[in-house]
DNA sequence: TACGTTTAGTCG
DNA sequence: GACTAAACGTAC
């Protein structure tokens, strides 16, 4: 018998063991203890077979097998498999990220509990005998029929009871296999569940029609539609038998008040996923999914590798988000997994958003998902009023114009709040000297230091190297050194300054560092402590404004003409997501952005028509020019100390590409060139043919590996790449 | 020659 | 990725 295990080591392919006689065979997902080179390691064992391709001689045996039954089904290991040769990702790298931390480290999987018995003597005793004591009598007639778990027996019985009969030598404890409580399909009781609307209806309608089998929706709704109670009815019937749904929602989207959402209307306790637990509390959480023992689980990207006892339906919200792509390691898309793990459990998956991603709308439009929408706001709010401010030749304070500044002072004399957007945190983005023109710059990255007053700090934003101000010029050692261009902090100083007589607040990733610091701030601001609100992308998501009438995106120029062209896009989801989290019923809101481009195209169809037209126009430009969705794209990173080496490197990978129907652009800079120290180098690939881009890789990833070069650069590997920073 | 440091190669 | 043995460099 040989035993391939896949181990957390950054090689493609499963080893092979020798089972020690007399073991019992493991099953595939179990893990088990192997030697490799001079260490013990744990790994997932992945198939079982006769003979191995290596010669006996070189195989060692299992050292120990974990798990009596496997800790991944059959389902989700070939999901992982599958994954695996996706992203062209070792498999033991894909399965070890895919664990909580607990298995990985080898911990047990199965749950003990402590359990109460009689002993002999209690067995042997009448209960009879402890009439004067009717509670120690009911509690050894209540064990007579069996043992019983130590937290069900405490919520009938008091600590002391319990404790005079252990003195008593009646009963003892015992650990034993847990027993998983499954009943909460029994507890489902709904409540408050509105009325839906037209668009609603049909678009529960649509799904309950699907329940029982793979299908994909996209949910196109605007901010307010109500999206959530669309999800809500759609998973009741699902729930009731005893189903299980899992949600994924982005990163900063997962509030107290969603989770609370889905309790009180089912009366169940839900289960969650985020980066604040423990890893005792993670591995808890994927035990009871993986029993079955909770109906709903809320989570960020990683919660989708949670296995369901269950499944009934995988839920995607404002899957548009780009925190559901990992960036590290390996660079999976939550999405994208998402669709093929409802494909293999067969079951619905729905996508929701405002702003839909270029990649899920055209799948929607060509049919491979159902498209359903929803285009009125709920509750009869208005729409807000998209506008564009032309800054040509302006005077700017603070980066805003004199128009500007009046239709704050409007807006804020009516009473209600104004939200200032900018996209750079600090006060400054560098710090140049007046005399000889040189500027701070982060050596390791070359980039300018952002200037950050508040913490007397100069910070490099893209490695997080920090120092002191300094006083004089590093190159001429004259004193005059000037901030050049604003961020958030100098834009709070600043319109306090234009606005002395109301309060400004900043929301940024510094002044809102730890989760819950971010929801106190968002709650003043609706309690309307301040007026003026200034603050970077944070804010635009997943929160509610309703004293908000006014938003002013300071610069969206910048966007407009990135060298990434995927930056007009997101442009338009946050614009589009500001919008419609600002205002209500009774405020007309209105929405401003500052540009020197008031006739680009895209802005102004995305301000005449909204995003659903913006969008379809946006993909007739992607379709003319061949970029995703209408192409596949896989991007060779490279990076090292000695850039020629990178370059070389990719040079390299580049000539194994016979003459194919792949074009490669590049070895090129990364759009951000230097990194801690290391120049960083990209190949891309791309093809109007997604399989052959995957079989070219297929076939060459070993040779790749192999490359001289190969182990003198730092190079992954990322499929559909979002960012080519 | 003894020691610390970098590098190439391996892991079943 | 982590580890080891070999190669290399340096001090005495």
């Amino acid at each position: 018998m040989i035993v391939e295990v896949a181990l957390p080591v950054p090689l493609r392919g499963g080893f092979d063991y020798l089972l020690p006689e007399g073991q019992p065979t493991p099953t595939p997902g179990c893990r088990v203890r192997v030697p490799f080179g001079s260490r013990q390691l744990s790994g997932v064992v992945v198939t079982i077979k006769q003979d191995s391709e290596q010669p006996t001689a070189k195989l060692r045996q299992l050292s120990a097998v974990l798990d009596h039954q496997p800790i991944l089904s059959e389902r989700l290991l070939e999901w992982l498999n599958w994954a695996s040769r996706y992203y062209q990702h070792p498999l033991g790298d894909v399965i070890s990220t895919a664990l909580p931390a607990r298995l990985r480290k080898g911990d047990a999987a199965t749950i003990q509990q402590t359990c109460w018995q009689l002993t002999e003597t209690g067995l042997a005793q009448d209960s009879q005998s402890l009439k004067r004591a009717p509670q120690q009598q009911a509690l050894v007639e209540r064990l007579q029929s069996g043992r019983c778990d130590a937290r069900t027996l405490k919520q009938a019985f008091s600590a002391t009871v319990i404790r005079a009969l252990e003195e008593k030598g009646l009963i003892e404890t015992v650990e034993d296999e847990y027993v998983a409580d499954t009943d909460w399909p029994q507890r489902i009781h709904i409540c408050g569940q509105l009325t839906p609307n037209l668009e609603q209806s049909l678009a529960i309608t649509a799904v309950n029609n699907h329940a029982q089998g793979f299908q994909c929706f996209l949910l196109e709704g605007v901010t307010g539609s109500g999206k959530t109670e669309v999800y809500l009815q759609t998973i009741a019937p699902l729930l009731k038998q005893g189903r299980q749904i899992l949600i994924l929602v982005p990163e900063i989207g997962l509030t107290p008040q969603t989770v609370a959402r889905f309790e009180q209307r089912f009366g169940i306790e839900v289960a969650v996923l985020h980066s604040g637990l423990t890893d005792k509390e993670r591995l808890r959480v994927w035990q009871q999914a993986g029993l079955g023992e909770v109906g709903i689980i809320i989570g960020t990207r990683s919660a989708i590798f949670t296995p369901l006892a269950n499944p009934g339906m995988i839920i995607v919200d404002e899957e548009h988000d780009g925190s559901y792509k990992q960036q590290d390691g390996w660079r999976y898309h939550a999405r994208d997994l998402a669709v093929v793990r409802a494909r293999m459990e067969k079951v619905p998956l729905i996508l929701g958003s405002a702003t839909p991603s270029l990649e899920t709308l055209n799948n929607a439009l060509g049919s491979r998902y159902q498209h359903l929408s929803l285009g009125k706001r709920a509750g009869g709010a208005n729409a807000v009023k998209h506008q564009v401010l032309d800054i040509k030749g302006q005077a700017l304070d603070y980066g805003l114009a004199k128009g500007m500044q009046q239709r704050i002072r409007l807006h804020l004399q009516q009473g209600h709040q104004v939200m200032l957007f900018i996209n750079r945190r600090g006060f400054a983005p560098a710090l140049i000297c007046h005399q000889c023109g040189h500027v701070e710059e982060c050596h390791r990255c070359e980039r300018s230091f952002t200037l950050h007053r508040q913490l007397k700090k100069l910070q490099c934003h893209h490695c997080g190297d920090a120092k002191v101000v300094p006083h004089r010029c590093a190159a001429c050692g004259h004193p005059d050194l000037q901030p050049v261009g604003m961020g958030t902090e100098q834009l709070e100083q600043g319109i306090q300054r234009i606005f002395p007589d109301y309060s400004a607040m900043r929301i940024d990733s510094d002044s809102a560092r730890g989760k819950q610091k971010l929801h106190g701030l968002l709650e003043e601001i609706n309690q309307g402590k301040s007026q003026l609100l200034i603050g970077t992308q944070i804010l635009a998501k997943g929160h509610h404004f309703p004293r908000v009438s006014l938003v002013v995106i300071l610069d969206v120029d910048s966007a407009l003409f990135s060298a990434d062209y995927r930056a007009a896009e997101h442009l338009a989801q946050l614009i589009t997501q500001v919008a419609g989290r600002a205002g209500r019923a009774q405020i007309q809101g209105e929405l401003w952005l500052q540009t020197h481009n008031p006739g680009h195209p895209l802005l102004q169809d995305l301000l005449n028509n909204g995003y659903q037209h913006f969008a379809r126009l946006a993909l007739k430009e992607r379709q003319f020019a061949a970029l995703p969705p209408y192409s596949y794209q896989a991007l060779f990173r490279a990076e090292a100390v000695d850039g020629n080496l990178a370059y070389g490197f990719l040079e390299q990978v580049k000539a194994c590409l016979q003459p194919t129907d792949i074009t490669l652009i590049g070895p090129l800079p990364a759009l951000m060139e230097k990194r801690q120290g290391r120049y960083r180098m990209q190949l891309l690939l791309q093809s109007d043919k997604r399989t052959g881009i995957q079989q070219w890789l297929s076939n060459m990833m070993s040779n790749i590996e192999k490359l001289p070069l190969a182990n003198k650069v730092r190079w992954s590997l990322d499929m559909d790449p979002m960012d080519f920073t």
